[in-house]
DNA sequence: TCCGTTTTGTAACAATTGATACATTTCTGG
DNA sequence: CCAGAAATGTATCAATTGTTACAAAACGGA
């Protein structure tokens, strides 16, 4: 059927023949949700107590603020799941207000119903274990990034991790603005601190590819920052 | 026997009884692993390849920096696992280096075993995905609260939170040296930027009793920061 | 209640970064 | 090779926060 077909591009499902999944959703119960444009999916707060993916069409998320403004957060398109990672957990939850685009189908899959499915396919338990693990992974990650506060805190976490062990030099595969965009500072004052540290004998520009000549120094400003 | 006693208590195992945990263990493949103090466990970069959950003692996680100098990060006493959010997703790799405290035992599960246990044991795979949902969510609204740059707008954003949609007023259960912490800044910081929204009428501070007078105006100070 | 400790309010100054502007260099397509 | 665009280096000023210090207020136990 055309909408396995689709499914076996989901997150969720992904590695999985359609007939697969076909049979596999044949044992248990499910449900498709349809919704018109601008039809209103959940609401932010309500109890998340089945995985939802989106079969057909695209949602929206939305926020609303403290004072009753809303404010669109992201778009999810098919075959994308939705609150997956709030299935489980303390906070299950939805953390926004979701909203139909168009004409869209949601498949709709109790928690418990979900259980039973990656008890008996495997390929779904890891599927979805990878997905959230990645998740927390990148969110772990970000996390450690976003403990250095100064600019030359970044600027040196970012270089010594770029060169690895054995490199002595880094190239630059992106423009000083998207890096500052990275590092969530204005341009200016990243090549601010990329004048300063080349002063300070730390490093040595050239056009993409920053020497590090002081790896030490660079390692004492992530502590004695 | 004792060391499921042990093990009942563990986030992996929560909910089963010592004899049931003794039973599904008894299904598939599993070692014991043990080190006296001060032997490594695991290096730092090597690959996840089992749920390693400390049965008895406790071992710590140490960082290399780039300049070889070590870092303890954190300890892990039994019943608890290790790196159990690294047995899946993208980087199946251990972020620190694992050195045992003191005599340890560690139960080792392969990860095609845990698949097993999980597959089995429904209790084991709410578990496993409750805990690692919830450090996601943790992560997840860490990071919300750190895309707050200036401490007005944490403060605001966090006020709002602890208020919700009905409370005016807001008792703080920590000192203002914690909420500091909590934000990342310095405390005469955070107490400067408590008087200026006072003088501002956005708030009046009593005690431990912060009383929002103009929820509006706190809002907008989330949007045009 | 009284005294020592903790917490809070406040100030002055230094350091860092954002905002903006502009010249220079490098890149890119013709 | 050339012209326009993009990227980079640099400067100035404003805003925010850290640092340090100290006094007032609140708290807690004898």
């Amino acid at each position: 059927m055309m909408k396995f077909e689709q499914l076996a591009h989901s997150p969720i499902f992904r590695g999985m023949k359609p007939d697969q999944i076909s049979r596999r959703l044949s044992e248990i119960v499910y449900q498709v949700r349809r919704y018109g444009k601008d039809d209103q999916v959940v609401l932010m707060g309500q109890p998340v107590e089945a995985l939802m993916i989106v079969q057909k069409g695209s949602v929206r998320g939305e926020m609303v603020d403290y004072s009753g403004r809303t404010l669109k957060i992201e778009d999810i398109e098919a075959p994308r799941p939705l609150a997956s990672g709030f299935l489980f957990g303390n906070n299950r939850r939805f953390p926004v207000t979701v909203i139909a685009n168009e004409e869209t189908e949601i498949l709709v899959i109790p928690t418990g119903e979900f259980l039973k499915l990656m008890q008996h396919e495997q390929q779904i338990l890891t599927n979805y274990l990878n997905a959230i693990s990645s998740r927390t992974q990148f969110l772990s990650q970000k996390l450690h990034f976003l403990s250095f506060k100064s600019i030359r805190e970044k600027v040196a976490h970012f270089l010594l991790q770029q060169a690895g062990q054995w490199l002595h030099s880094v190239e630059l595969k992106q423009t000083q603005q998207q890096l500052a965009d990275l590092f969530g500072v204005t341009r200016p004052a990243l090549a601010r601190v990329f004048g300063e540290m080349q002063r300070e004998g730390l490093i040595e520009i050239d056009r993409k590819t920053i020497l590090l000549k002081d790896r030490k120094g660079l390692n004492d400003l992530l502590k004695n920052g």
